[in-house]
DNA sequence: TGACTATACGGAGACTATCTCCGGTTAACA
DNA sequence: TGTTAACCGGAGATAGTCTCCGTATAGTCA
């Protein structure tokens, strides 16, 4: 977690400014719900994080509206993140094997923010309606960067689509995340996936 | 679906049967719950549940402590099934890519009962406490045998554990139920997961 | 600075779901 | 038919979600 209190300064693509209550209540419920999700989980309580921010249930769900809508923007700054994770990946003097490797551990780690966090993001990938759905776009386009690169220097089997491989590990993000088994337990699986892919 | 009525006669391996008036509540539970989580997922309502067996919601939470009890509860001749489809799998002359196939398929036809049971049963696989534990050892030998009957013949790579291979079908699974995609949109995930266990 | 107004606050409360407790009922058996 | 252990049912305690609307205040302009 690079910094705590430094969230942008806008809280969405919205044209005015917010007003100076609303901004203030709006960081002190993001903090509150950082707090209760790692805590609980993403099904916390949404009126104890209206509670801990200090603010009523109504303030909570005016600036978001669904659970989803508060979980998105908890991940403020994580599009960046995941970005450089991939770039990372790739300009990596490594094997394609540790690029798959080191790729997919971030990837994992990405959408496993809190518990329950992955299963909900899966479900975005192909939810147009979700307020998640673009930042699935960038994690979509992330891997794909990924798996073109390692095409370019022909490592991959013929037939292997980005799309299908980000799905895949999204099964096991979902699956470490509901059983709770840790990285070294993951490795494994990503190595059957690994030998599926690579040439 | 085999046969809707044809439940087994006892309840649990309880020694007592069950007074006349239990078993047929029991059983008018078991067919509302199958209804519910069907139209609903299985976090559809226990008291709706009751209310359609027409009984209180005492009666339901005294024979179904949990929510996963009644899910275990309406897995009853799940078992044989599986255990069915895995042999079917293994004694069919097919190819061993084509054996994977038919038998991952089943497997995850299995898993998803209803929406949301990947998710409980990939939890509960590692979760001694879960009614559902055992069931998951069911699928976990019958995962086993279809992967040994193939090691038996040399298809496999080295090092290709059955649990991993497990985890990574129910991580499909749960993508699959958690994104609504049909089963022409799994069979590119498995191929994947295929070309990494065969030779 | 003071008054005006759009914006935001907050919490009471309606609604829904979970789960328990216990007074009343009934099946089973002699 | 009487006895009793087993079972039923539903009122109600607890908890979470979400809305409505009277009140408060930040921002603005004279």
């Amino acid at each position: 977690m690079a910094s705590v209190t430094t969230d942008t300064d806008v809280a969405d693509d919205d044209i005015r400014p917010m007003r100076a209550d609303a901004r203030r209540n709006y960081d002190k419920l993001i903090a509150a719900a950082r707090e209760v999700f790692t805590e609980r989980g993403s099904e916390g309580s949404l009126d104890e994080i209206a509670k801990r921010a200090g603010v009523g249930p109504g303030t909570l769900y005016r600036h978001f509206p669904t659970r989803d809508d508060l979980l998105d923007a908890l991940m403020r700054d994580w599009t960046e993140r995941v970005v450089a994770d991939a770039e990372a990946a790739v300009s990596a003097d490594i094997s394609p094997r540790k690029t798959l490797e080191q790729w997919f551990t971030a990837y994992i780690g990405h959408v496993t923010l809190h518990r329950g966090a992955a299963v909900k993001l899966s479900a975005a990938m192909d939810d147009e309606s979700s307020p998640m759905y673009r930042k699935c776009q960038t994690l979509i386009s992330a891997n794909e960067h990924v798996l073109d690169d390692l095409a370019g220097s022909g490592a991959l089997r013929s037939g292997v689509e980005a799309r299908q491989v980000m799905r895949l590990i999204s099964g096991v993000a979902t699956f470490a995340d509901s059983t709770g088994i840790g990285e070294d337990e993951v490795t494994p699986m990503l190595d059957i996936v690994i030998d599926g892919i690579l040439k």
